[in-house]
DNA sequence: GCCGTTTTCGGCCCGACTGTTTTCAGTCG
């Protein structure tokens, strides 16, 4: 295995995977092995999950942040950012075949197959090592191999083709969509007592792999068939007695899981995940005498829990569990509050659980207006005009119940003369300002403010896209990266705060660029972005747009604890897009925001003391 | 090797599935 200074994340976390499974084959005598191996997945994990890089926390003096690294590994990981390897780990690689780690990739093959595999077929080279092992087994070869069978050496081939074929995720607007329309079509069954998303979409992670749906019902039998009989759908993949998958015409699987309603609640706790948080809950309740499953919870004998906390729950004697109808009492049984699955990540939400200080979470309803939004008005836009009319949008966000607005359609070419820029953004403040006066009295139930505003491009060297005096002509505004998305960090952190130098430059739009699954973001300081918003009052945005959701969650968590004030815009270049804010939020709950650290919550009165125009 | 609301020592999540197994090992989520 390679090694050498500038690792990413995701080569330390292969790098430790690899010494993990050295240690699963070579420390066999020892008894501490298994758990040195489960470390070593641990520290993985973690790395590979971390937002910030780890040789950057690294030069901070910061390892220790990382759950998972302890002195040891902060060792080993020094070492290795300082002289590029790790003399104990070479020492441990060297030792093996070089081949095996690639087959570590392959779904099904752990350490000790991938071992066995590589030794008794002699495959040596470590490039291509898969695609040896394939036309091995396609001549059957692999059935020879004690342990093995014809049966094993089929799921190998179908699992080193599948490799290449299912690594397709969808974005959580789109699953949430495709899993609504189907749960909608479940409840309604009779049958049906409740319908949920499970997984990654109940958490609302912003990209999402299958979907899962449970289903809660006496009569499993009829709800599969119910299910299976599903008009939207290419094929029925499987059908069993409780559980049952179909594929969509797009290629998305939908797993459905049946379980009767006594024993719904630890089932909807088991599958909604994450896997993380429901380690970390099941050692808590291990520690507490409590073995924790998807059927409930079972007591160990020397449990000093008092059972009378249990007694309004269902006790199934026979197989000795307590069942849970529904999550919130299987919380509270543990002693702790009912936990939001937005933040299920083992991110603290189980101490603050314990403790009574979950965040109140903010909610769509709380959202009073709209901050980003593309109308027509302007032609020749730096980029995207929107396509419908302001009128249009206005009239959406009346229906959505929102107080005030602000459009923010991007800059005019900078390349046209200045007047002709001019020209154009005066008339639209003319418009708006007209339009504004006869609407506030017409309306007479509620004041509705259009604030006037553009988003307006960083350049590269920090410079806004937009005359000086351009400026007056607009209430606020929203800057944006829209152009070069390399260059150091440094420099890209100078940019963004040149960007927001104008008092007017009030938010910084979808602050890390990124497209989900398409491009990463920029690289930026944010500690020093998140200062400097907190001491000049500048707004970071969490963007609804279906692949941005941008501030990502993590960097929402780190921005609140500084203080920093957010919005949650949609981005709208149409008014049927104005319904996206709930993925905003949802990308909010997950960085455990709550109202008051979205401005956007606040009413129009407050609201406008807050931007301070 | 990590970690602390019983612990700085002594623990370490839980069950399903699969195969080659006559009682368990490996892998996964």
């Amino acid at each position: 295995m390679r090694m050498h200074k500038e690792m990413t994340n995701a080569e330390v976390a292969r790098l430790l995977r690899g010494v993990a499974a050295a240690y699963e084959i070579k420390g066999k005598d020892s008894p501490n092995t298994r758990f040195r191996v489960i470390a070593y997945e641990r520290a993985a994990d973690s790395i590979e999950r971390s937002t910030v890089e780890v040789k950057d926390l690294w030069e901070d003096g910061k390892l220790g942040q990382v759950p998972g690294i302890g002195t040891s590994m902060a060792e080993y990981l020094d070492e290795l950012f300082k002289t590029g390897k790790v003399r104990h780990f070479e020492k441990l690689l060297d030792s093996l075949p070089e081949a095996m780690f690639e087959l570590l990739d392959i779904p099904g093959i752990g350490a000790k197959r991938a071992y066995k595999l590589v030794k008794e077929l002699g495959i040596t080279k470590a490039h291509g090592a898969s695609e040896k092992l394939l036309r091995l087994a396609e001549k059957g070869r692999i059935r020879t191999i004690e342990g093995f069978g014809e049966q094993s050496e089929k799921e190998i081939i179908d699992a080193i083709q599948g490799v290449y074929r299912k690594t397709k995720r969808f974005l959580l607007p789109f699953a949430t969509e495709v899993a609504e329309n189907i749960l909608e079509y479940l409840r309604k069954n009779p049958r049906v007592k409740r319908a949920d998303p499970l997984g990654s979409l109940r958490r609302c992670v912003s990209s999402v792999g299958d979907v899962d749906i449970s289903v809660a019902s006496d009569d499993p039998e009829e709800v599969i068939k119910y299910f299976t009989a599903y008009k939207n759908k290419s094929e029925v993949i499987e059908s069993g007695e409780h559980t049952a998958s179909i594929l969509l015409p797009n290629g998305m699987q939908i797993d459905l899981m049946v379980q009767p309603p006594d024993t719904y609640g630890a089932l909807l706790q088991h599958f909604t995940g994450s896997k993380e948080h429901n380690v970390a809950l099941r050692e808590y309740a291990l520690k507490k005498g409590m073995s924790l499953s998807e059927y409930g919870i079972r007591f160990l004998q020397k449990s000093k829990v008092q059972k009378s906390k249990f007694k309004s729950q269902n006790y199934n004697a026979k197989l000795k569990i307590y069942q849970f109808a529904d999550e919130k009492s299987f919380y509270n049984s543990l002693g702790m509050e009912w936990i939001p699955p937005e933040l299920r990540e083992n991110q603290g939400e189980i101490e603050a659980s314990i403790e009574g200080e979950l965040p109140s979470l903010v909610e769509v309803e709380d959202i009073k207006g709209d901050l980003h939004l593309h109308s027509n008005f302007l032609k020749d836009t730096s980029h995207d005009e929107g396509a419908n009319s302001i009128e249009s949008m206005v009239e959406e966000a009346d229906r959505l119940g929102y107080e005030y607005l602000l459009f923010t359609e991007h800059n005019p070419k900078i390349d046209e003369q200045e007047e002709k820029i001019m020209d154009v953004l005066r008339r639209k403040k003319e418009y708006i300002d007209k339009t504004n006066y006869s609407r506030e009295n017409r309306s007479g139930k509620r004041v509705r403010k259009v604030f006037n505003g553009l988003e307006i491009d960083i350049r590269p060297d920090g410079e806004v896209a937009l005359p000086d005096r351009a400026w007056d002509f607009l209430d606020f505004a929203v800057v944006s990266v829209h152009s070069s998305f390399r260059g150091s960090r440094d420099k890209q952190t100078k940019r963004i705060l040149r960007g927001l130098e104008h008092p007017k430059a009030k938010i910084l739009g979808h602050p890390t660029g990124r497209r989900i699954g398409e491009r990463e973001g920029i690289e930026v300081d944010w500690g020093e972005v998140f200062e400097f918003c907190k001491t000049n009052d500048k707004w970071l945005e969490i963007n609804s747009w279906w692949d941005r959701l941008d501030l990502p969650d993590i960097l929402v968590c780190q921005a609140i604890k500084v203080g920093v004030k957010l919005v949650i815009s949609t981005d709208s270049h149409a008014t049927d897009q104005m319904v996206l804010m709930r993925y905003g939020v949802s990308v909010a709950r997950r960085g455990w925001a709550e109202k008051g650290d979205i401005v956007n919550t606040l009413g129009y009165n407050d609201f406008t003391k807050e931007v301070r125009i």
